[in-house]
DNA sequence: CGTTACGTTGATAGGAATCAATGAGGGTGG
DNA sequence: CCACCCTCATTGATTCCTATCAACGTAACG
């Protein structure tokens, strides 16, 4: 019934050439003529604001999304109505890549907390820069594989799981720059379970017993402190 | 240490305009004097014969692939050595996506009967076509929804793995205009295991199970015979 | 200040893994 | 041609991990 224009958001007004985002982005190697033809077609940016949707799943493809700031959910709907969380997304990275083969997103996308995220026009991008596509096979290459080790780490233990999520987590904070072993949850036990295919109680005990033997802290519920990430690294070998 | 050149394959020539791919391919829209120049990138078809491997992970990304015929398995080797089967390909699917972020391939591929593929140079293809690359990301986003929808379904029972196992590879079939209720399985229990996350005993008394209740017959170990699609169907329903 | 959602913890149940034994086919070499 | 080996498949018995069920505590919020 909603859309995505139902929630709350502001248009902010950021060129492409001043954005933070650098070679994360799409925009990443072309010249200052192409970013600002980049700049016509990314001619949104949006705020939305923490459980405000992105777009929803069978919505018709038109844009793709890059994070700015903030971070997001992708949920998925089965026919029987289970809502599923398959993966969250950083800044940084390209939302909208599942909507571009049938026409339809394939997901929906939830903020998880206060986001800035370029709206990009497929149709418009196409059109003032024909040369971008290289760079947008290359994320979507980067999606690829990114929904593949996730698959693959559901081939192992709970406590695995939940310790890769965690390093999952902290290495792609580090490549962007934040502080890696000092981050905060933006997911409830039940979300987590869902993403790992778990449920809420054992996502809970699994990171009790990980604060109980000292490889992590938790403060509050949400915010998670890497003790030393190679101990934890460590606890994925053992079988 | 050996590479996807050590096994043993024959070069055929076969002009993309007389390719029965068709739509499925990337040569799908373009004009016949792209289509030309298209076989130019073109220059392999590959023979390749079962357990003959394509390609193996880590090797420098360089080419996409395109199935013509046969069918190959999608495996991926972790730190520690295990080998797991991430998916299979039939005919009009491309292959090496995954090689495209990093420039080197994420996983191996390996033919499970014999196959003729074609061997697409992405950079030549790039000079020859520069108005390929919608068509490409079509692939690549059909990929994502592909791996998307496997990663779903390792939440369920396994024998609704399997029955969601048996209806993908019965509904690829009916799609490319194969009798869709009659294939044979080129993969042993122990590999369908590892694609969905289970045991070979697992997959045998599924297998079994679904035999006795008349769901499917099974003819020699690996010949599927589906009784009633619609009614295996409904076995994905009930909870 | 009740209501609600979230998190923790314990007890129990269930489903798939594991262990074990057997059989069936396919290939090889004597 | 047959004995042997090896891989694959099947089936049963048992174990183990996680789900489920249940109870309680806590924080947020109107």
């Amino acid at each position: 019934m909603s859309t995505a224009a139902d929630n709350l958001f502001r248009e902010l007004k950021i060129s492409c050439s001043s954005c933070s985002l650098g070679e994360l982005c799409i925009a990443h190697g072309l010249s200052s003529r192409e970013i600002n033809k980049l700049d016509q077609a990314v001619n949104h940016t949006i705020l939305l604001k923490t459980g405000g949707m992105l777009y929803r799943q069978d919505d018709t493809f038109k844009s793709l999304y890059a994070i700015k700031s903030g971070s997001v959910k992708v949920i998925t709907q089965s026919q029987d109505g289970q809502e599923s969380i398959m993966g969250i997304y950083l800044p940084g990275e390209i939302i909208g890549f599942d909507g571009l083969a049938n026409g339809n997103y394939q997901s929906s996308i939830l903020a998880i907390e206060t986001c800035h995220i370029c709206k990009i026009d497929f149709d418009a991008l196409h059109l003032a820069i024909p040369t971008i596509h290289p760079q947008l096979l290359k994320h979507a290459s980067k999606a690829i594989n990114c929904i593949q080790s996730s698959y693959s780490t559901t081939k192992t233990s709970a406590e695995k799981r939940v310790v890769n999520f965690l390093l999952n987590l902290s290495e792609r904070y580090r490549q962007r720059g934040y502080i890696h072993t000092d981050f905060y949850l933006f997911l409830s036990r039940s979300e987590i379970g869902s993403l790992l295919n778990l449920t809420a109680e054992t996502i809970s005990r699994c990171l009790r017993k990980l604060e109980r033997e000292t490889y992590i802290n938790i403060v509050n519920k949400r915010r998670i402190l890497i003790n030393d990430t190679n101990k934890l690294r460590a606890l994925l070998q053992d079988h």
